[in-house]
DNA sequence: TAGTTTTAAGTTTTT
DNA sequence: CTTAAAACTA
């Protein structure tokens, strides 16, 4: 048990407990996932629990592999455990249960654009605005597990027409056969739900789950933890109700709150002992915290005691602000060698990504190494979206979104009344083919498994060249039931032959059940005669003849390969989750965010923009882009980044190369993109030194040495739309990002700002005036009377600033921040202002430590205004 | 239909 | 200021 002596009493409580449930509170710093990995070995080796009964469920692809690899160092065995994000998860249950929610296996992801895209379609005079308005509140929806039809959606928004238009989208994409993010969590507990045979089966096979980062899940996420978790199964789940930072997509912070509830027989285990920051900087952070109502409440207590007090830095402006950064950074790189720090010990946080700009403009100036973290979205970019919708009309010839952004580019002479009479076409089922001919082809190809057949294949284990403790599921139990393998990082072995048919994936006689659906996008034979019988433009029949040749060839090249009807194929390399070389090149000297490919040969150099290809797929996906003329389309229509377009097309095609050529592996390679996006710095950052920029967002789960706040005024951060529950989430953005530092922080915060072209003067932040003033020092000009201790800081920062806040309470006579007055409890302030059931609640804290509130309208009359407004 | 000019607006974000 | 989208013209 020498694995569990580093634990501390509540460490090991903790990996230890059995009983029902378990909800962990983990403070920041407090060693959380160290307890969840070695409970995750110890129930393997100590409770002979089989690795894959185990499902360990994360929030972030980096979260699950920082686990796989930290539990399979304690116990090679936990790598046949279960890690996956909650998506990941949803999209491994939903490919081998599909037809139970009407779909082929072979579905795509949609993206957030897509379902923009999907929603074009069904609201033609909408603007963009409204159309990605309306695809936030779908997802939202989603994410609170609503319906079209749910009485509930009204919680959402109450308009019918929003209803009505989130009906249609899911009919549509329904009929396209793919899925968006939020269904896959929705529809496999719609499909654990409908089958509680299958649902039995799964909460055999799982006896143990345990969920990391619990306070972000929400509603449909908790409702799939329900569905999964049986009489027996042993459920822990992690989290900590201060970081809590995602409400504003659906996190529902009652999911970590209500978990006693909603699982009774849980015990509690608070881990509060934190072992990154030294004392004052979590005294800091929490003094601010403490302002938040509705915590469960903890208590951290700082392992490190002494180090500095975190500095209270006032700046003139922005650009200080900057130079004041990478001074700090220069100094401390400087030196002598025993106290030198590195360039990444240092980490500079802000609220909006725009605000890297002013940092990465000085760095650069100075040549101090700096890297982005999250700045760039490579499958986000033009280029690549339109190469990947390339691909998913291969696989999925149905896909009306990505045939519309494809068909004209390059420009093919088929413009939108084309486009519509093509689509038009295809929709109302007029024949194209024989009627009684399923359309399909290639992938859309359900994977063949005969029912009643249980098949496991060692070899692909043996194949992915790592031996875990896989071996057959649910052996320990010795049911009948058994399940598939993996691979040793727990990712599916995608081999045909090894999926078991209890999970049920079984052939479909129609790839799309109830549908009937003469021709497909992408089919060649469809197209070809799409452009006969359409009354259509000459040139733009004779551009659908070239866009239907450049699909067939690269259907033919996939079907020339591997096994004629695809099913899924497992990867060439089965240890390694993701193509290794998936981003553009590095900003390895502190670049700016977009350069070519380092290393490799410049594209732009030579007139025609060939793309090299290598070995697997990346043939098929470079004969795409460059027979589809993409390439050259980008190069003539962006002559600055132009080349930079065809360097990322180059690493498309690179990272291609990890998949086999067959339409398994291009739905795999899709699949991978969609999931998993985040392009981390691992190749290149791995001992790369450099200073992180970074949003505070971004930070949750990291550690740095030496943190710098910036950006810390009103309006900024806290941003200035912000009231009540919502400024709650950014006062505890803030102590999430207090807490990532664990030798020194540092908090900046300017007087003057540009914003939007114009200079504006700024307030100090809130959570500046909340801060315990014991625990910092400060630097520079502070504002008059900020740090005075004959008045509050609210009152000097007011004299110096002016009012701190000109918000307005919802009946106009009372305002956040404001000073008043009481008989008895002497001066306070207003802290809050929220909307009651009778009416506006005005919350007042006062200077000797007692809170009250009152309503707005029936306030007594000991109360005094004093200050001025406005 | 495609490209250019004008105008408006400006979080945080994984999957 | 910088970007994206609507409006406009060839």
């Amino acid at each position: 048990m020498d694995y569990l002596d580093s634990l501390n009493p509540e460490q090991r409580q903790a990996v230890l407990h059995d009983g029902k449930s378990l909800l962990i509170l983990a403070g920041a710093g407090s060693g959380k996932t160290r307890v969840i990995t070695t409970k995750i070995a110890y129930l393997i080796r100590e409770r002979g629990y089989a690795p894959w009964s185990i499902l360990a469920v994360t929030f972030t692809n980096k979260a699950a592999r920082e686990m796989a690899a930290r539990a399979s160092s304690l116990d090679e065995r936990a790598g046949g455990a279960m890690l996956r994000t909650f998506h990941s998860f949803g999209a491994w249950f939903l490919r081998r249960n599909a037809a139970l929610a009407g779909l082929n296996s072979g579905f795509v992801i949609y993206d957030d654009d897509d379902a923009v895209s999907l929603l074009g379609t069904l609201m033609a005079d909408a603007s963009k605005a409204e159309l990605r308005e309306t695809a936030t509140l779908i997802s939202r929806a989603k994410d609170y597990f609503l319906s079209p039809e749910d009485p509930e959606l009204d919680r959402v928004d109450y308009r019918p027409k929003f209803r009505k238009i989130y009906g249609l989208y899911e009919e549509k994409k329904r009929k396209i056969g793919n899925v968006d993010f939020g269904d896959l969590i929705k529809l496999p507990v719609e499909i654990l739900r409908n089958n509680p045979e299958l649902a039995s089966r799964f909460r055999e096979r799982f006896s143990v789950i345990m969920v990391d980062e619990y306070q972000d899940s929400n509603v449909a996420q908790f409702r799939l933890l329900s569905e999964l978790a049986g009489e027996t199964t042993y459920i822990c789940v992690v989290g900590d109700d201060d970081q809590s930072i995602y409400r504003f997509r659906g996190a529902e912070v009652k999911n970590i709150l209500e978990f006693p509830d909603r699982f009774p027989g849980t015990d509690i285990i608070r881990l509060e002992q934190n072992y990154r920051s030294f004392a004052p900087i979590l005294n800091l952070a929490s003094s601010v915290v403490d302002h938040n109502e509705g915590r469960l409440g903890k208590t951290l207590r700082a392992c490190r005691i002494g180090g500095k007090k975190p500095a209270l830095v006032f700046l003139p402006s922005q650009d200080e602000e900057a130079s004041f950064c990478a001074e700090l950074v220069e100094r401390s790189t400087g030196g002598k060698k025993a106290e030198r720090a590195r360039y990444s010990d240092w980490a500079i946080l802000y609220r909006t990504n725009a605000q890297s700009l002013g940092f990465e403009t000085e760095l650069l100036r100075r040549r101090i190494p700096y890297k982005v973290v999250g700045s760039l979205k490579f499958y986000e970019r033009e280029e690549i979206k339109d190469a990947l919708a390339l691909l998913a009309l291969v696989v999925n010839p149905r896909d009306e979104v990505a045939f519309r952004r494809v068909i004209n580019k390059p420009a093919r002479g088929i413009g939108g009344t084309s486009v519509e009479k093509i689509v038009a076409a295809f929709e109302s089922g007029e024949a194209f083919r024989d009627p009684g001919i399923p359309a399909s082809t290639g992938a859309g190809v359900p994977v063949p498994a005969e029912p009643g057949r249980s098949v496991r294949n060692p070899v692909s284990q043996a194949k992915s060249g790592v031996r875990s403790s896989g071996g057959i599921r649910a052996a320990r139990s010795g049911a009948q039931t058994q399940f598939d393998f993996e691979d040793a990082a727990g990712r599916i072995n995608f081999d045909t032959d090894a999926i078991d048919d209890s999970d049920k994936i079984s052939p479909e006689e129609e790839p799309f059940p109830g549908e009937r659906f003469r021709g497909d996008f992408s089919d060649e034979q469809g197209l070809l005669d799409a452009a006969r019988r359409l009354v259509l433009p000459p040139k733009a029949a004779l551009g659908i003849e070239t866009f239907a040749a450049i699909l067939g060839r690269v259907r033919g090249l996939l079907a020339g390969n591997g096994r004629a009807n695809g099913g899924f194929a497992s990867r060439r390399d089965g240890t390694d989750d993701r193509p290794a070389n998936v981003r553009p090149g590095g900003r390895a000297n502190g670049g700016t965010a977009d350069k070519p490919a380092a290393g490799k040969p410049e594209a732009g150099k030579s007139p025609s923009p060939d793309l090299r290809s290598g070995e697997g797929l990346s043939v098929c996906v470079a004969v795409l882009i460059r027979d589809s003329g993409l390439a050259e389309y980008h190069t003539a229509h962006d002559e600055i980044n132009g080349y930079q377009r065809i360097g990322n097309l180059q690493e498309l095609v690179n990272a291609a190369s990890l998949y086999p050529a067959d339409t398994a592996g291009l739905l795999e390679f899709l699949e991978h993109i969609e999931l998993d996006r985040s392009i981390e710095e691992d190749n290149r950052s791995g001992d790369f030194d450099a200073v992180t920029l970074i949003t505070l967002h971004n930070t949750k789960g990291l550690e740095f040495r030496r943190v710098i706040l910036t950006g810390l005024e009103q309006g900024i951060f806290p941003r200035n739309d912000k009231e009540a529950d919502d400024l709650e989430e950014e006062r505890r953005l803030f102590y999430v990002g207090a807490t990532r530092a664990m030798d020194e922080l540092y908090l900046c915060s300017c007087a003057l700002r540009r914003m939007y072209g114009r200079t504006q003067s700024m307030l100090p932040s809130l959570f500046l005036q909340e801060a315990d003033r014991s625990s910092l020092r400060v630097i520079g000009a502070a504002p008059a009377g900020f740090l005075s201790r004959t008045e509050s800081h609210a009152a000097g920062a007011r004299r110096a600033y002016g009012p701190l806040q000109s918000r307005r309470s919802s009946d106009g006579r009372w305002q956040l921040g404001e000073r008043v007055f009481h008989d008895d409890q002497g001066y306070g302030n207003v802290a809050g202002i929220e909307e009651g059931e009778d009416g506006p609640v005005v919350k007042v804290r006062f200077d000797n430590g007692y809170e009250t509130r009152f309503l707005s309208a029936y306030q007594s009359s000991k109360f005094t205004k004093i200050g001025n407004k406005d």
